[in-house]
DNA sequence: CTGTTTTTTTCAAACGTTTGCATTGAATAT
DNA sequence: ATATTCAATGCAAACGTTTGAAAAAAACAG
């Protein structure tokens, strides 16, 4: 096919009989350059639709303006939040985002980071695959690092890695969901905990366990079931619970499509909620409001997330030797609604 | 801050007293190499981490090996869908996706294809922004086509604009969830329509439209109101729509958001679904076989429909001359559930 | 008309890599 | 010893742009 090759600086050089240099200074408003051969340059410039090569000048100034985003996925609310976030702040300082998606696969997470540091972009921001975690199996950080190109976390994280992190308390989200549904009177709380490993699921887990310490409710191995945080795989889970000879009387999810599971299962069997059973999800994602019951959750503030990322970022990129990496928790909040609210 | 400059070639040539090209040669695997050079350059290149710089190959091929993906947002179900089947077609085959989110901003839009184009991207896959819309307004595209960029619409068009799209069959969809709440027994069904200027919206309004007409059901402007896509966006719409003197029986809403929404709102007035009122969504997102009652929806292909759009690129990427674009409509399938399953 | 200043333009190098062609050095054939 | 072949390496240009320094052209003063 005839490829339109792109018009560039010496085309236009050509056509005016005069230097690269010059029309590259014309274009610029370099003062340094005659008022009519720039006026006459800039409209021929327009008129063919001159376009300037990024690329060179990427090569140039050893700069893409571009920054790397890796996460496992963008199905959910939250995560989108989050870009949502990083962009707010990125993009109107000029910065493109390059998204690339791991399927929670260590393999791909990889390569994308390999592809991102030989496409020379200037900072990454990760959220670890699933895959990953398992032992701190974080050799390829190493290259990121070594390059000095600053690297943050978010969320998800090796947690002995050492670089910047953005992170929503989770914990103490899940402790305040626990105890809310202990307040209400509930006193089998069961979890449907998130995949192993992953540093959410844990600090959630452990947020739910502590809480129950702390007011003396009898930990029970038969109430922690794990699932992939999607809707489907809390529905065998909750079946499972709601079997035991004494099932639980309050389930608390370990994000929101595994508690709306839970709460089609409940329905199913009959219970009412949050009488007969009370639910709690996390992240607080828009449906949560309009179900029926409408469900209480943990409230994770994505979009904030996104920029303190970016604000780590950039205080790395302007920090002097000794920089230190920071570390930004931010609060979740309990959205309490229906479906934990038990009138006694 | 003291920036580990990359290692490049011309350094791994000075540490060997050799030529930049041996050294590009030695880790190319050119046969004209010598086994020691090679082994030698290889390995210390690897001792010190040296990536290739993939910016200067990009000026020299004239070749990014990155795709442009527009899209007004990443939140629904969907549009993830979508980019998951653009990511299993194409990177496998090494294009690295560069994934814009426009916001439904027209001006974003406009700027982020400047920037790709700049960035000398070999193809975009564009789902036009809400904004865009009006009149046929798609000057911005000029310039991408006259680069000879391919250029693939997804599922949200300018209808006029010729070039290569993949789009499910709204209409026929909507058509068939219309035609179901007919033969449900329901006869005054409303219609929470999408937002104003989207080929989709139109599309969906039609099919309602047509098959109301077919089966002679008056169609009445007090049952059809729009959305703006979202749970939120339906509940007033829903309140009104059942304080009318003669309130719908069914309604299908635009997509599942919005059909979720107007569940909602009618278990809230206490209305049996789907005895009082028959509901029926669109997108069969996952959650959707999970609420209570289980909505019935109609089913669009996003996976393949982000395939197909690859398809397509490759198509115009190696066609000859006399190209004419492609026009690919995928079937939307309803999932009959719960929700407009009326038992008479 | 020469010398000086000012304005405008060009030169050349640089960014990192690849590649056709030329060159070198050695080995082999004559 | 000279010619021929072959293997291994180097040279130089190219991709598109910017930029400091040099050069050219124009303007001005004496």
């Amino acid at each position: 096919m005839p490829v339109n090759r792109p018009v560039t600086i010496k085309d236009i050089a050509r056509r005016f009989n005069c230097s690269p240099s010059t029309v590259s200074r014309a274009l610029n408003d370099h003062q340094a350059i005659n008022e009519d051969t720039r006026k006459n340059i800039q409209e021929y410039a327009r008129e063919v639709g001159y376009q300037k090569n990024e690329v060179s000048l990427s090569l140039l100034n050893k700069k893409t303006a571009t920054l790397g985003v890796v996460v496992p996925s963008i199905g959910h609310y939250y995560e989108t939040a989050v870009i949502e976030g990083l962009h707010a702040v990125l993009q109107p300082m000029g910065y493109t985002l390059n998204i690339c998606v791991t399927n929670e696969n260590y393999l791909l997470e990889k390569e994308y980071l390999s592809k991102l540091l030989s496409n020379r972009i200037e900072g990454i921001f990760l959220s670890v695959a699933q895959e990953t975690y398992d032992g701190g199996y974080y050799e390829h950080l190493e290259q990121v690092t070594h390059r000095q190109t600053p690297l943050i976390f978010i969320d998800r994280e090796y947690e002995a890695f050492e670089t910047s992190r953005a992170t929503v308390d989770d914990y103490h989200g899940a402790y305040a969901a626990v105890e809310h549904l202990i307040q209400m009177g509930y006193r089998r709380i069961a979890h449907l905990k998130g995949p192993n490993g992953l540093t959410v699921t844990e600090q959630r887990f452990k947020g739910y366990l502590d809480c129950l310490a702390k007011y003396e409710i009898p930990i029970s191995e038969e109430y922690i079931i794990n699932t992939n945080f999607k809707v489907e795989s809390s529905i065998v889970p909750t079946k499972r619970l709601l079997d035991l000879t004494v099932p639980p009387d309050a389930i608390f999810g370990a994000n929101d499509q595994v508690a709306i599971g839970a709460m089609r299962v409940a329905k199913d069997r009959g219970l009412s909620i949050p009488q007969d059973i009370g639910l709690v999800g996390f992240d607080n994602s828009p449906i949560t409001a309009y179900t029926f019951p409408s469900l209480t959750t943990v409230s994770r503030p994505g979009r904030k997330i996104g920029m303190e990322a970016s604000r780590l970022f950039l205080n790395q990129l302007n920090a002097s030797d000794d920089f230190v990496p920071e570390n930004i928790v931010l609060p979740a909040e309990l959205i309490i609604r229906e479906s934990s609210l038990r009138l006694r």
